[in-house]
Formats: structure tokens, C-alpha cells, sequence
DNA sequence: CAGAATCCATCGAGATACTG
DNA sequence: CAGTATCTCGATGGATTCTG
């Protein structure tokens, strides 16, 4: 357990990197959120970003193959015309969500303190 | 709490998206993990790095401002010649290392579930 | 409908050289 | 020692157009 821990620092595993990079990136949470639940096919998918902010279908391809490639999300196939496509979170998934939840609610509710610090920081730069 | 959960969604919040992006860029978390203990200097901390994959100074001093400006990491300067600084971790810094510890286990206790799903993956791809 | 192809702007990371 | 100043390069995000 100490040794697994030792593996935060250093990027020998090349997975730890990816899967922190998920966490990062501008879409992949967003659309592991909106994947859990019910199926749901591309299209659809896209118009849920449409009011706040809007995905270009290049970028929700290229999320969503990474997701996929990654087993956090999977892909169906309907052999029908026009083309019926879903996705929905995989057990990887639905797991890697529940982490990414504990981190977003840990941050909100500490959102005081990072907006406290970052004031401070400007203060201080600005002071010399 | 689940109109918390709600944010995980939408990035009205604006230091929910710089936290995540602190676990995905490629030194936030790694700087992190050797900062947190004693509090260590510059130097040491670059010297940290050089075996594994050395960082350089540009970009070490800009991991460490975020970090200090997301209020993760104290700074503290001695004034004395030649000049010596002192960085260590803040009580938000060692929550945050606490769940990233989370994910890197939880990531290295899968590995073998994602690389099996990379695997059907390339599979797939190839197969067309 | 579910993407693929093309092109462009921006940004993070890194190498290198220099300084109070 | 602890950075700053410049520059380059590749990856990411996005807009737009096209297609089986």
C-alpha cells in the first residue's frame, strides 16, 4: 500500500498519467457526467453542452474515443439507417466518476478558501 | 449535497475546472507529493526530479506560482545572500494530495482492467 | 445521424541563456 | 541560489465543411 502510494511522484506508469489527464482536460468529465444514467446517442449528447457551452462534434469524437479507448465509456452500434449510435459509462466509469465527484464537492466546498488565497497572492505580487 | 454533485457538470465554477486541471497538467501533482513533509528549497526540489525526468527551472518556478496562487503551497523567503526559499505544503495542499493519492491507487489497483481495455480497443480499430 | 477532413489559434512544456 | 527572459515545438480546442 506504501509502495503503490510512492507512485504518485514519478510517471513511470504511463496510466497514472492518462487517467490524471482525463481529469483535466476541458470535456472528459463533463461527459462522463452526462453519460452516466441512461444510454445516450451523440447527437443528443451534444445538444446537452449546447446552452452553457458548446462542444464542436471534433472534439466530442475525439473525448469520447479516448474515453472509450480508456474503458470508461462504451460504444453501440445499431446496424440501422440513419446511423443510431449510444454511449453510456462503463464500471471503470461509473468508479472514475465517483472519484471525480469527491474532488469537485471537496473544491466547492472550499471554494472560499481558494478565492481567500488567490486574493492574497494578487495582493502580494502587486505589492512590490 | 446534491446540487453539489450538479457542478461536476457545467463549468460555471471556475475553480472547479483549475483544480482538475492541477491533476492533469505534468508536474502539479508530482511537485505536490515532494513538497509535502519538510519544507524543501528550490534546488532540492529540482534535484528531486533530475534522475526520474528532470524539470527545468522555467517551469518549475510557474508549477510552483500556481500552486502558491491556488493557495496548495506556501512559499517563504529568507532574506539573506545567497537567497534561500522554502516551499512546503498548506492544509488544502495536503487534502488535495490526500484524494489525488485516492486515484493514482485506485488507477494502479485497475491498471491491468485498462490496459486490457486499450488492447480490445486497437483490436477494434484494426479489425475495420 | 454520426462522424471524418481540413485548417487555425492558443497554450503548455522544454531548451537555453542570463541575473540580482 | 532562485529565479527571469526568449524562443521553439507539439498538443489541445475549436470552426467549418463534407459524407456514408
Amino acid at each position: 500500500m506504501s509502495s503503490m502510494n510512492a507512485a504518485v511522484g514519478g510517471d513511470d506508469c504511463i496510466v497514472v498519467r492518462e487517467i490524471l489527464s482525463r481529469l483535466g482536460d476541458k470535456w472528459s468529465v463533463r461527459v462522463i457526467h452526462q453519460v452516466a444514467g441512461e444510454p445516450i446517442r451523440f447527437t443528443d449528447l451534444k445538444r446537452r453542452f449546447e446552452q452553457d457551452s458548446p462542444i464542436s462534434s471534433r472534439v466530442l469524437t475525439r473525448t469520447l474515443k479516448q474515453l472509450e479507448r480508456d474503458g470508461l465509456v462504451s460504444r453501440r452500434v445499431f446496424p440501422v439507417v440513419p446511423p443510431r449510435v449510444e454511449y453510456n459509462l462503463t464500471e471503470l466509469g461509473k468508479q472514475f466518476l465517483h472519484y471525480a465527484q469527491e474532488i469537485v464537492d471537496w473544491t466547492i466546498e472550499h471554494q472560499n478558501a481558494f478565492e481567500a488565497a488567490r486574493r492574497e497572492f494578487e495582493a502580494q505580487s502587486a505589492e512590490q
